[in-house]
DNA sequence: AGCACGCCGACT
DNA sequence: GTCGGCGTGCTC
């Protein structure tokens, strides 16, 4: 028997499997889509596999070699995600062992160590050192922390006479956690003897008897009987001892917790527009019919309540049901509403999660034990079965594409996977991305659309503030006296407030007044962000840091100002013009630990803090019913982009961010600061007109030949030098245009966005295609070819149908 | 990555 | 004539 391996070999990818022998122990027990060990190369180092394909024959018996592991005895891979794995990688340029590492969890990339083995121990009698390395053992570590590098030379002296030998060693991390139980095995009768045996003061021992004669007949943890009977180890450990009860370890599921309780919650009444997009969903889930529909609803017409009860349906109909939201943010709000209506039957998957809680939510999935999963991007591959409905709630959330490899983005695969069980899909937004609408234009996909808001609110009246009017009148460029007095106003009312701006830090930059010098990044060609309670200059893009000058380093004047405001710097302004507010800020500064994020919310939803002051990441489905205000200090900040999507961004967030006022039984207020207040993107998205400008917006792009109406596909070369990076970008563009199409439009090579990031200098070329198969060939061999160039350290990456352009 | 092969210069 | 420098290429 042979097996068709895909090896995980660092630096040296390929899609390739290696044939392997399957050594007659493991022949049963081996399945396709298992995790194997296996050695690689001439010197047979171990690495990990997953098996992809097992046959009887072979046309290269001789040569192969013998697989040396089987890693765990059930698959972790089931057919449909070994043929989806294929799929997403050849689709994405990307290689199959890395769509394998983004399926599973982390725990399941192997870690690779070596170990020193001494073979001729009498050979070492006059190597003290080495000797002392081994120290009387035959087996030791070999990595930078235990052996000194300068005896590297003469240990492969060593391994050459065989006197010692290298050895490589697979760590699989997946580990599962085990709590200790124990169950009672002697009869009431014999625990009522027992009982009455012992001595009055042996208190402990009479409740554990106690508790044993009306205890269940199964294990149950140690832990939990202890803390309730208030008992301790000693007294169990002496009741093992004298046979009356028996210990083991349980295996345990680390289940990712809520900073508070969930509440069970009931499925809501459905309004005449929400019953007949419901309607429509529910039909398709049981006629197990492939349709996606594309549920367009303005924000706080509740789409969540209809994905609840399509779930019901999937699940009723003996399925389960897979649902996607953006990164974190609204992660535990939208966890939370989920689990209220089907509690333990749901799995989560996001990346707050731990390495050993994503593990075990991964085995409850795998082993059918919940039918519902609701996570971030990556879960869509969980390992559900049987699935009848996957929903992509916000589906135009860039958080969606992965940007590095393999860069998919969970729609397609979504849409895979829907394809392959005869699922129904439902793609959710306030704002669709136009690719989406234009699908649902052309009938690819069945428009749903909810006019209204569900709790018969009005959507909030909008106010575009035009602040080079508040400039000119002696106004600040943080707040206008609109913004201010109507602040004043809701908290005189006891309302709460959001307000977005889209910079985080204390200051954009730093400007000498004399002789205009900025300080930059050392790393990347970037202006520092100034960060005043870490009192520092850092770098959004690599992390990089440094004290704030108190003179110019340029020209050594003290006369240093600062320009722009982030979200530290509005924060500090607020409580100095409105001292009364209670503010919570919120960025990547203040959510980075673990849970943050959905302790900052719960504080603003008890009202523990008036105004709500955040970066884009508030602008998504947070649902305060007391919010009756919301302002965006800088509406214009994302319009200057140099991306074809900037209007769209724009357009998206600020309808997005507008929704969250009035949700509740109060009317809402939106008022947008910016510096362009004729843009047809901010004045839409005052109207909250999404037709209008997807209509507006399509015409551009068809202008421009830009998505929808194109296929783009962009390539990015990195090198330390810029001639390096420069010469590879044109190399590639030169033999690329001798292969693509005619209609095919490729523009560049030129530097990107930012030349330098992280020391590396790049250069981008962007291709615009409608049908080209050569150009797709081409790619898939460029990839091949970028093992290559990686060696002299360049980089390629490719990027299909990318989300940035930087 | 890591190991072998191979082709060239410095040395016993 | 041999040892070892690291450039190149392959790994079932």
């Amino acid at each position: 028997m042979y097996a068709q391996v895909i090896v995980d070999v660092p630096t040296m990818q390929t899609n390739q499997p290696y044939t392997y022998h399957i050594p007659s122990l493991f022949s049963e027990a081996l399945i396709r889509g298992m995790r194997v060990v296996v050695p690689f190369g001439k010197g047979n180092r171990l690495v990990q596999g997953f098996v992809t394909d097992i046959s009887d024959t072979t046309d290269q018996p001789d040569k192969l070699k013998d697989i040396s592991q089987i890693v765990e005895l059930e698959p972790v891979l089931n057919d449909e995600l070994l043929q989806l794995a294929t799929w997403v990688a050849d689709y994405n340029f990307a290689f199959r062992i890395s769509v394998f590492q983004t399926m599973l969890p982390n725990v399941m990339r192997a870690r690779y160590s070596k170990v020193l083995r001494l073979i001729e121990p009498n050979e070492l009698n006059h190597l003290p050192q080495i000797q002392a390395l081994f120290a009387d053992r035959d087996e030791v570590p070999f990595d930078v922390d235990n052996v000194d590098m300068t005896l590297v030379p003469t240990l492969l002296k060593l391994q050459k006479k065989r006197i010692i030998e290298i050895g490589y060693v697979v760590n699989n991390r997946a580990k599962v956690k085990k709590i200790n139980a124990f169950k009672p095995i002697k009869s009431v009768d014999f625990y009522q003897e027992q009982r009455q045996q012992l001595r009055p003061s042996a208190v402990k021992q009479a409740r554990l008897l106690s508790y044993l004669m009306q205890s269940p007949q199964t294990f149950v943890p140690v832990k939990e009987v202890i803390k309730s009977y208030q008992l301790d180890y000693a007294v169990l450990k002496q009741a093992e001892g004298k046979g009356w009860i028996v210990q083991k370890p349980l295996e345990s599921y680390r289940i990712p917790k809520l900073s508070t309780p969930v509440k069970n919650s009931q499925p809501l009444t459905l309004n005449a527009e929400q019953q007949e997009a419901y309607i429509a969903i529910a039909n398709n889930i049981s006629e197990n019919d492939t349709k996606t529909f594309l549920l367009e609803g303005v924000t706080g017409s509740g789409k969540t309540e209809i994905y609840l009860q399509a779930i019901a349906k999937a699940l009723s109909e003996g399925q389960t049901a897979l649902m996607l939201v953006p990164e974190i943010t609204l992660t535990p709000q939208m966890v939370r509403r989920v689990k209220s209506r089907f509690g333990d039957d749901v799995a989560v998957m996001h990346s707050g999660l731990s390495d050993g809680e994503r593990y075990d939510e991964w085995r409850r999935i795998q082993r059918s034990e919940v039918h519902v999963v609701v996570g971030a991007r990556s879960a869509v591959f969980a390992p559900l079965k049987n699935i009848g409905l996957i929903i992509i709630d916000e589906e135009h959330e860039s958080s969606y594409k992965q940007d590095e490899n393999p860069r998919y983005h969970a729609r397609d695969v979504a849409q895979w996977r829907a394809n392959f069980h005869h699922a129904t899909l439902v793609l959710g937004s306030a704002t669709p991305s136009l690719e989406s609408r234009a699908r649902a234009q052309k009938n690819v996909y069945h428009l749903l659309t909810l006019e209204h808001r569900a709790t018969n609110g009005m959507l909030p009246e909008t106010q575009v503030v035009d602040m080079r009017e508040a400039i000119k009148h002696g106004g600040d460029d943080i707040f206008s006296p609109q913004l201010i007095e109507a602040i004043q106003n809701r908290l005189t009312k006891q309302e709460q407030i959001v307000l977005m701006l889209n910079r985080r830090g204390y200051a954009n930059f730093l400007v000498c007044r004399e002789c205009g010098f900025t300080p930059r990044c050392i790393n990347c060609d970037v202006a520092l962000t100034v960060h005043k309670d870490i009192s520092r200059l850092v770098c959004h893009y690599c992390g990089y840091s440094e004290t704030i000058p108190t003179k110019c380093k340029n020209c050594g004047s003290t006369r240093i100002r600062q320009f722009g405001s982030g979200t530290q710097k509005v924060a500090e302004q607020l409580s100095e013009q409105i001292p009364q507010a209670r503010v919570i800020r919120m960025d990547v500064d203040t959510t980075r630990r673990k849970g943050s994020t959905d302790q900052l919310l719960t504080a603003f939803g008890n009202h523990e803090a008036d105004i709500l002051l955040g970066t884009q990441m508030i602008a998504k489905g947070l649902d305060f019913a007391n919010v009756t205000l919301v302002g965006v200090l800088n509406a214009d900040t994302t319009l200057s982009l140099p991306d074809f999507r900037a209007s769209e961004r724009t357009f998206q967030l600020l309808t997005q961010v507008s929704g969250r006022a009035g949700r509740g039984d109060k009317p809402g207020k939106v008022i947008m600061q910016t510096f362009n207040p004729d843009h047809y993107a901010i004045q839409l998205a005052r109207q909250q007109d999404y037709e209008a400008f997807y209509h507006q917006e399509m015409a551009l792009r068809h202008a421009w030949k830009y998505t929808p109406y194109y296929f783009t596909i962009q390539i990015k070369f990195a090198h330390e030098k810029i001639d390096e990076s420069a010469k590879a970008a044109y190399e590639i563009a030169n033999w690329l245009k001798n292969i693509i199409d005619n209609e095919t439009i490729m523009l560049g090579p030129a530097t990107g966005t930012i030349p330098r990031i992280k020391n590396k200098y790049y250069y981008r070329l962007v291709i615009k295609y409608r049908h080209d198969e050569k150009l797709i060939q081409a790619l898939g061999s460029l990839i091949k070819k970028g093992q290559q160039l990686q060696k002299q350290g360049i980089t390629i990456i490719i990027d299909r149908e990318p989300i940035n352009f930087m």
